[in-house]
DNA sequence: ACAGATCGTGAGAGCGCTCTCACGCCAACG
DNA sequence: CGTTGGCGTGAGAGCGCTCTCACGATCTGT
């Protein structure tokens, strides 16, 4: 009963729920927008006709007089590697995805898969289709960011933009994770702690490489340069990289990596050339991502909010563009480290 | 130099492009529109005139009067399992986000956390913001592809909708993936074979299920309800089934999971309980995630075209876009056995 | 040479909505 | 009693675009 005769809402405009309540459009207008000057009685008229016609607003119509589209662009290019294997996305989606539906915003999800669609997609936002944009997991001198924000289009980035600031951003602390991890593989007594790096192109690349570097300052250990291998993220990169810090520093006893799927590339080689993890090498990955529970052993990880992450880059957007011209913004999620298997055992601490 | 002046773009209209170039607003539209029923001369000048002021055609303006918005919905209801730990909805994303892209066509994302929001999602589906809807991962008997289709709506269910039929739907082939799992583990001289299933009122689960039995059936091997638990496509649900499997049947030799997850949770209690996989049992998995690869030993497991999925489904929205009133479509993407280790080595075959 | 077809172009009518402005009403004020 | 001031309401002007229709110019056939 409650959708009804003229097939529900196609085609039901505003002058006809008018006519219908007997009142002018001016009036359904402000009934369908909260307008509290209304008059009791004309309001439950207009609301009854509502219902009765099944009368939803045209978005086109509505957008194209306000000027808002109350819908926001998520930008995912596609770094091949993170996308598979790691929920990373979903769960940022999510995030997002609630605090955008609390906000009644809808998310428009843009993936140019080559650096060629990228002009579409700043195109697509520039031309008003949204009233924000978040962009995520930029890799090097991403001009995107500049390009939109000098397009007025207010702009969040995902994780700390490689190509400086001047935008608002959200991040996990990826240094003072790094940093966490190592100082609990020195504390497990390791003596000899590798890295298995993301790409140098990436900050969460390099702000895990400088926590790594700043965890053995802090525990006192002297940096190596073969004890530094940076990857792509992906398992194979992390097996690789692995090989390669074997063969320069056979006596390594720890290792960061700087993701789960790094970590278990390097899980496969450490046993691979003999070494058992963890007694003869304790392994910490980042991400606490599902991978990380379920290699043998178990790893330990550093867990970022994810989620948390989305929902306040939609804050910090919606911040933005309610008030436009306002000074860029960061804000930096705190990680925590998940203890398991994978850097138990070691000798006496 | 190609942006230009007045901000570029923001504010600049369709008249001011016609004023500049010397000619009418229809023109200007037709040259945007592609339309060849232009001029040589005129069509240079207005294009030279869009460059110059950065033009670009305001979206609502368009849609307004066309009544398409040119973006489809992509409707991804939550079932929280299933999200994480597998790449799936990213992959089908992906998949989907490609073929609308080739055809200039946008997604929104709508993930309804919870039933209470499905009427969210339906109402705006219903306003018109979208061409068309893409639903995927239902439970049980959702009546969202009923309602959408009741209110003319395109839709396209990715799975076959556990419902019934009378909408258009892509799968892939679970019960010819199942059969050829099982038909596998018998080759390899498995005799007493179990399955972890997935939810009941999920089609990827029962279509499994019953593609499990039908192997049996193939290889003359009796069914025994003893072997069959079904759990919730997680990890820890695949591990909770084992253990069930295992007290009830002890001599079990083969393990068909339905999903990698599953497999990995079964694989742990395998291991638990003094089981060697491959050597005692062999277990095939379903969905050749990365955890499959990851898994030690790696899992066989069953492939499934899930790009090619979400492809399939944009081709077949748009198409019943075009053409109202068409009748509904299947289809049934085959699948592949990936074979790994923890299918190799059993008896003599 | 003229009728008719063909082609490029412009004028103008909306698409469905929001929002400003003005108006009529009635209570309260001096 | 006339005036001021809300308050609810309606009229109407757009928002920027598409698309039909009509019109003048050029081309074709006889």
């Amino acid at each position: 009963m409650a959708v009804s005769e003229a097939g529900n809402g196609r085609g039901v405009t505003l002058d006809a729920v008018a006519r219908v309540a007997g009142v002018s459009r001016a009036t359904v207008s402000r009934v369908v927008n909260g307008n509290p000057k209304v008059g009791e009685e004309a309001k439950r008229q207009v609301e009854r006709a509502i219902e009765r016609l099944g009368y939803i607003p045209n978005p086109a119509a509505r957008s194209l007089v306000t000027r808002r589209s109350d819908s926001i662009g998520v930008v995912i290019p596609e770094p091949p590697g993170m996308l598979f294997g790691d929920p990373f996305f979903p769960r940022l989606l999510r995030g997002i995805s609630t605090e955008l539906a609390a906000r009644n915003y809808q998310l428009v999800l843009l993936m140019p898969q080559s650096p060629e669609e990228e002009p579409r997609v700043e195109r697509y936002l520039a031309a008003g289709h949204v009233d924000g944009a978040l962009l995520v997991s930029l890799h090097g001198e991403d001009a995107m960011p500049a390009a939109l924000a000098a397009r007025g289009i207010p702009v969040v980035v995902g994780g700390r933009p490689p190509g400086g600031e001047g935008v608002s951003y959200v991040d996990v602390d990826n240094v003072g994770g790094a940093k966490a991890a190592v100082a609990h593989l020195i504390r497990a007594g390791r003596r000899t702690i590798a890295t298995i790096g993301g790409p140098p192109d990436m900050s969460a690349g390099t702000d895990r490489l400088e926590g790594y570097r700043q965890g053995l300052a802090a525990g006192g250990l002297a940096l190596d340069a073969a004890l530094e291998a940076a990857a792509d993220f992906t398992q194979e990169g992390g097996a690789e990289a692995m090989r390669r810090i074997l063969a320069a520093r056979p006596d390594v006893d720890g290792v960061f990596a700087a993701s789960d799927l790094m970590a278990a590339g390097a899980l496969q080689v450490l046993r691979a050339a003999g070494r058992r993890v963890p007694e003869d090498v304790s392994i910490v990955g980042f991400d606490d991502s599902s991978i990380a529970a379920t290699a043998e052993p178990p790893l330990t990880s550093i867990r970022q909010p994810i989620e948390e992450m989305g929902r306040e880059m939609v804050r910090l957007l919606l911040e933005q563009a309610s008030r436009p011209g306002s000074v860029p913004r960061k804000v930096i999620l705190a990680t925590q480290l998940v203890r398991r298997r994978s850097s138990e055992g070691g000798p006496k601490r």
